[in-house]
DNA sequence: GTCTATAACATGATAGAC
DNA sequence: GTCTATCATGTTATAGAC
């Protein structure tokens, strides 16, 4: 199998060519003008014709960037979820206090973009979709972000096998919350933040107790199961589910 | 608000009109020649075109008898889940047995529809498609597998509040491992039940201390939570989740 | 080689004739 | 009830401009 030819890379100091930084802004105009196109109307309803005609590009110039609307949706995902992650690494406090400013502030990144959630929504949760949070693609998305639960947990004090099945169980917590919030049309999606606060507060008070000898059995248990069912929670490489 | 005009009913006793049988037979032949498209190829890669031509009728005609492509995945669905319905109303032995069935032989029944589930799974989790577990549409359906696990918890002599809650939460869990055995590509699909196996050895045992004053507190508590959350547990008809 | 525009295609869905 | 004709849209192919 030869090698695929490869785009020429360019060194950090060389300047950029016009053509390039054209490309961008091309690129970059084409990406917000979709984004604000689903998010008015939602992604079904914002047809390729739309998006090209809003961007002054012809429908095919579109397609020259994005290979498909999927395409154009996945590239905010991936946008939001860096720039979340940025902001997460920064978050400091006991436990409890840091896992609470995760979910918030993950939901509320998301919170103009509710409407462009829900349109795809299903597909977080289909790991045959490329765009699915449990598929091989977004692998290194789900990895980074098992991590930043992984590292709120720091402070706890948790055996390594303890936090790290507990920091797959809060990234699944946190999908199953995206699930809720999309749909969630009481003011300020209150709803969907109240029931984070009364989860953590029922969940963070417990992690203690995985560390006892009855806490590490059920862990082992689980884990052990799991196994079985070939979801490994090897700290930082999940496999098909978690 | 007048009611919708209504199609005339025909009394059991009345003698089927040769206009309605026809109709009938025309329907059950475009739904049998779907389901055998869809299992085949999956539903995306089946055409409504595909379908009118296998059930010899042109693109209008199918159209007339069910309004979208998925309005014929819907059919299928409704068809399977009342007829293993049936089969479950009649399981016996205690609430771990009871449940095993419940579980094992509802992804049994997909079994052959596994494929076409993939292509819809998505939907299933999404609150505002009317093909979603959780939808307003669904209620009916969802209400009545809820039910069926209130039932095989009956042995198990728990508060009601406590065993609408584990109802729902199995229903839950229900869900979760659709999603896991659609992509099962393991032998007989192994991996799925036997997680559900150990799921149901870990989890049934612990039902009974959900009766004593700690669990008490503890199903208290999260019932107060989903409540506030808007998320109703009143025993046979769930609100908005679950 | 890099980008743009236009035409064409397949499909889900609809309208109106018969 | 059934059909034919037609539409709108995602996507692809292709021809040409720079």
């Amino acid at each position: 199998m030869t090698a695929a030819p490869r785009r020429r890379t360019r060194a950090a100091s060389d300047p950029p060519q016009d053509g390039e930084r054209k490309r961008d802004a091309t690129r970059r105009r084409l990406l917000d003008r979709a984004l604000a196109l689903f998010e008015g109307r939602g992604v079904e309803a914002t047809t390729m014709r739309d998006i090209a005609r809003a961007a002054k590009l012809s429908l095919g110039a579109a397609y020259y960037y994005f290979p498909s609307k999927e395409a154009l949706v996945f590239a905010h995902y991936e946008d939001n979820h860096a720039q979340l992650e940025a902001a997460l690494a920064r978050t400091t406090g006991t436990p409890r206090e840091r896992l609470g400013a995760i979910f918030h502030e993950r939901l509320a990144s998301l919170k103009a973009q509710r409407k462009m959630l829900a349109a795809i929504i299903g597909r977080l949760v289909d790991p045959g979709d490329p765009l699915s949070a449990l598929s091989a693609q977004q692998r290194t998305v789900r990895t980074r972000a098992i991590a930043v639960f992984a590292r709120a947990l720091d402070g706890a004090n948790l055996p390594p096998e303890v936090a790290s099945l507990a920091a797959h169980a809060l990234w699944l917590m946190m999908m199953a919350c995206l699930l809720l919030y999309v749909h969630d049309e009481s003011p300020g999606q209150a709803r969907t933040h109240g029931l984070v606060d009364d989860a953590l507060d029922l969940i963070v008070p417990m992690l203690p107790l995985l560390s006892t000898p009855m806490g590490r059995a059920l862990v082992d248990r689980i884990t052990a199961s799991l196994d079985r069912a070939g979801i490994e929670l090897k700290r930082g490489t999940p496999q098909s589910l978690p």
